[in-house]
DNA sequence: CATGAATGAGCATTCATTCAT
DNA sequence: AATGAATGAATGCTCATTCAT
């Protein structure tokens, strides 16, 4: 019991680490070690601090899915009309550069939910809650609650295969083409010029 | 010299040996000894054909690349209206199933991209390959050519986001609605009405 | 000086959870931890109460040495004529089975004494009280001085032995044949008819 | 395949270096580098050959089982009468002083049994063929088939227990008054005088 | 006095690579 | 040319120990 403040920080440095250790290597190439030395630990402090190393993989996924969807929810308070909140959520959607661990990390764990339950949750999770963060938009729009619904899983969609190439280092895609291309994607549907 | 066919013949065995083994454990959990097993061999001979293995791994994305393309390109060919080549591609451009072994690989790869500029070429190069093959149907259609490019790559951009989450097992994402999503914005895109 | 009471019972429990432990494990696996466990102290205790490991093993040999020791005591004290002494000797003698706990920790200690004086000493100090348990039984009978001894310390060396086979659960080793062919021979040795 | 006769040989040498270093150290003790360094290999080699620890452990026991047991044949095959069988029974039978690796294996892996099947049947199989050995040679005597079996057990018995405090150091068990004692035994069981 | 959170040394094990055949 | 037996470097993990509380 004792102490589980310490625990609790120790286990979000931990989680910190990890993501950009993940970002730095990949999945692939991600030691313990590498963590640790991330982290400022010995190997075997992470050992005891996630005794399953599937135990941080998750946690780290988790972390990563709240953190880029907060961030895209905080994107549209800020703005009161709807084609603002577009033009923000957009602009919130797309990785901001090839470096941004985060998303990075995002799919990394995304192409691991291949193989994992847990992880496939996770990204279920995120498409889902993303898709309810555009419904809820395009809601307040003048089209029927069938074409909302495929707009925004579509312009999720796009957000994440452009950002999977923003991240691999497209050459020929950068994140203003992307965003461009959403917005170009959003305008046609909506009627309402949208213009990053 | 000697026996060039022969060695030929085994890196294609190699090759779609690790396919195999990089769709069943990630490119994480890649071992050169799973190589090896899926391709009847002893470590030591994949070693031989292989002595670096990022080369392996380059050839197995090169070979995804052109199975995957060709196979699309193979979708249009045997379709003579533009409506007809649009549903075909879209067809052949979403994954029939979380566990097609090319897809997988393919986003495995792709993500890989973000550590290696080989892969990076790679990915961009289908991607660019796709947006053609798109750009090709739709310019034959009376859209103006800069709308046909965003289209054009909006629709790649979805195959591959849909294809990902197919890959990755996200619960609420299929193979039929994902084409339905990709069909109706082509529609709307094109005007065509497009139903697969 | 403070509390050694406190001290001295918490280190009881620990040379009790000790015995359980070895019992259950072995010397080959035995774990602090196990130990702490046993006790339901954290590993952090036992090192507190034992800074050297090897203190913590002679005191649970020399615990589990005089409680063998003193039951088989008892054991001829509640019986006044030397048959029934030697009955009851024989009987104590044997393990009931194979899980008795005292027996098992003898053998595991017994033979760490091979590498180990204060193990060799211990092990020496049953074997001599064990014989003396005999011989001064066997001294109230008409034998001589020389053959009393040796009968003494046969006896105890065929308790010894069957006592091993027993705890390692030899098939064809039971308490019962154990004590049979123990009394069979000290009945031709005494030329008292005994039956256990 | 290829070269199993290599493979059979190294196996050999890691039985023998493990005999070795258990008699060093102790099961308790045993680490694989210990035997590796015995063997002159690297920790990474023995696990080669021996991908589960336990199996090892197995053949080593095996080993000295049939070891010690060849030993005890061949001393009672040069020998042609009863009585001088006997005595080479238990001079082989009782080990020659407290380092003798082969006996000290013997006590470690028998102590083991309480937690092993498989130990325990080895040591199960060699007390039944040194039993066996003794009742061959004592039913050339006249003493009736009960008699003759439980005297053999015995006598197993009183060598292996003398035996353990030999090899545990026993200040008062000497290899001579071992084999003394037994010999009276035998003696006095059998009324064929025996002297070592 | 007593604890258990935190550490890192030490261990078994895995695995890519080498090289004799 | 092709193999796989043999190796040892690199890794994850277990666990005894420590020290702040």
């Amino acid at each position: 019991m004792a102490r589980p403040k310490e625990q609790t920080a120790r286990r979000s440095e931990i989680i910190a680490a990890a993501r950009r250790a993940i970002a730095a290597r990949g999945l692939a190439g991600l030691r313990i070690k590498d963590v640790a030395q991330e982290a400022g630990l010995s190997p075997g402090s992470v050992s005891y601090y996630y005794r399953d190393f599937e135990d941080l993989l998750a946690e780290v996924h988790q972390d990563a899915v709240d953190r880029f969807y907060w961030q895209r929810l905080h994107a549209i308070e800020a703005v009161a009309d709807p084609a603002g909140q577009l033009i923000a959520l957009v602009k919130a959607g797309v990785p901001a550069g090839g470096d941004d661990p985060t998303c990075r990390v995002l799919y990394e764990l995304h192409v691991h939910a291949a193989r994992n339950r847990t992880h496939a949750v996770l990204m279920t999770a995120l498409f889902d809650r993303e898709v309810s963060l555009y419904r809820q938009v395009l809601r307040t729009l003048p089209l029927d609650a069938g074409a909302a619904d495929t707009v925004a899983a579509n312009a999720v969609a796009l957000e994440d295969a452009y950002g999977l190439h923003i991240v691999g280092r497209n050459a020929h895609v950068t994140p203003e083409t992307a965003r461009a291309n959403i917005l170009a994607y959003l305008t046609s549907a909506t009627g309402v010029t949208l213009k990053g």
